[in-house]
DNA sequence: CGCAAATTGCGATCACCGTTCGCAATTAAG
DNA sequence: CTTAATTGCGAACGGTGATCGCAATTTGCG
């Protein structure tokens, strides 16, 4: 029977807390964030499943066993990835409503995930606890420091605004952004199966003449439904 | 050069517009069906990345090519796997307040990915497009009937709901379900983190005693809040 | 200065993955 | 009974993450 779900494998934050390099030995001829930046263009432009060790590591000119002196695993590669771009927010000193200083992150999210279309998923799914990272959640909860609120609420709330973000943002791109090809088949086969008669209420709601082209107003009302609903003040 | 971001591939809801089988030629030995529950319980006892092509050949004892005979592709295999989880959603007749069913789908849903460990990350990544899968929108969508809103609003509410629940589940099965080991270490690089000054907001939010224990209260906290921000009548 | 120890780069290799191909066996239709 | 379609599947292909062992390099110590 073995082991049940899964061994621990090696948690990829682990990234963190490793030395970039010891003081011994010959230099490296290369560094994380060269390695990461790589693989983010690499992302990009390929996909994110193009974003393979060898991949990488011809990118920079390198052998492929070679990466792994920088990273211990494709995971930490991910990591590396993730709070690469989280790096690419900008803050303001923290002044205005709660309200408002969350409501720009989240835009600011947005605009990131567009410049980089592998984000989003990997923001659904995975923690990343790198440097930029948490620099994004403190300024996140440092903006509700007003409002009377528990820690771990405070958390959460930023937790549930940015999966928000994430999901609205998948949304967007994997309606028009995408190439067209698969989605026509999608298409296709909704208008089939919606003809059918089951669904009525779902035909219904997707043949209503969508307001399509205001994602920028809807983004703006999801987030400020739930916002409010949790209490943060305008 | 040769092409951009990752040619079609293949859409993963083609499996719904295939027939299972045709009426000529050698009776199938196993079935959709079959393949997709003995996935489902692989996934469930070891994994999602335990659901390779062979092992859930082995798993029905058949050779791994042969499973090529009922799925067009690995992507069409788990697009089956949520389709059969989906199908554990129960429907009661539409009764009660748009909020309150939408609060029931929620929790049901909630509850199905407690049993089904890997569903989360994936709804929230992948569409999913089978029948039950439409069913469950179908039973949503209806549940807002009596709500004045655009049909596309109600989708995008739908949506977002179901994006919420989902990231919610998550991060409970990232902090208590999971077994300790990686997450040990990561508890450590964050107390390793916190003191050393930088993220002050961050580390005063999670040092504070959080009321733990709590999660069925404030998963329902958290749609409500939502919801009523959206405007879903109580 | 020279030597020991640690570290780098990396070719070769392993195990596994998704997927394709070709062929024997099976079945329904004409 | 023949024909055509379909099934099951062993074998193989190309790609993946990861490991190992070794030559080359660099630091620090005596």
């Amino acid at each position: 029977m073995k082991g049940g779900a899964g061994l621990p494998d090696h948690d990829p934050t682990d990234v963190w807390r490793r030395p970039e390099r010891s003081t011994v030995g010959p230099k490296p001829e290369h560094s994380r964030n060269g390695i990461a930046t790589a693989a983010v263009s690499i992302a990009d432009e390929e996909g994110l499943t193009a974003v393979s060790i060898r991949r990488v590591a011809a990118g920079i000119g390198a052998g492929a066993a070679s990466l792994y002196r920088y990273v211990k695993s494709h995971d930490e590669l991910v990591e590396l990835m993730m709070d690469t771009v989280a790096g690419e927010y900008r803050y303001t000193g923290g002044s205005g409503h709660a309200r408002g200083q969350l409501l720009n992150l989240a835009h600011q999210g947005r605009d990131i995930m567009h410049r980089h279309p592998w984000l989003a998923p990997l923001l659904l799914t995975r923690p990343s606890m790198g440097p930029n990272s948490l620099r994004y959640l403190e300024a996140a909860v440092s903006a509700l420091a007003t409002v009377d609120l528990p820690g771990p609420a405070k958390l959460q709330t930023v937790a549930m605004m940015s999966a928000l973000t994430s999901a609205f943002v998948q949304n967007e791109l994997a309606s028009g952004g995408g190439r067209m090809g698969a989605a026509a088949d999608r298409v296709l086969y909704l208008a089939e199966t919606l003809n059918t008669g089951d669904y009525p209420h779902l035909a219904e709601a997707m043949t209503e003449r969508g307001e399509t082209g205001h994602s920028e107003e809807q983004f703006a009302a999801v987030l400020t439904n739930y916002l409010a609903g949790a209490g943060i003040p305008a």
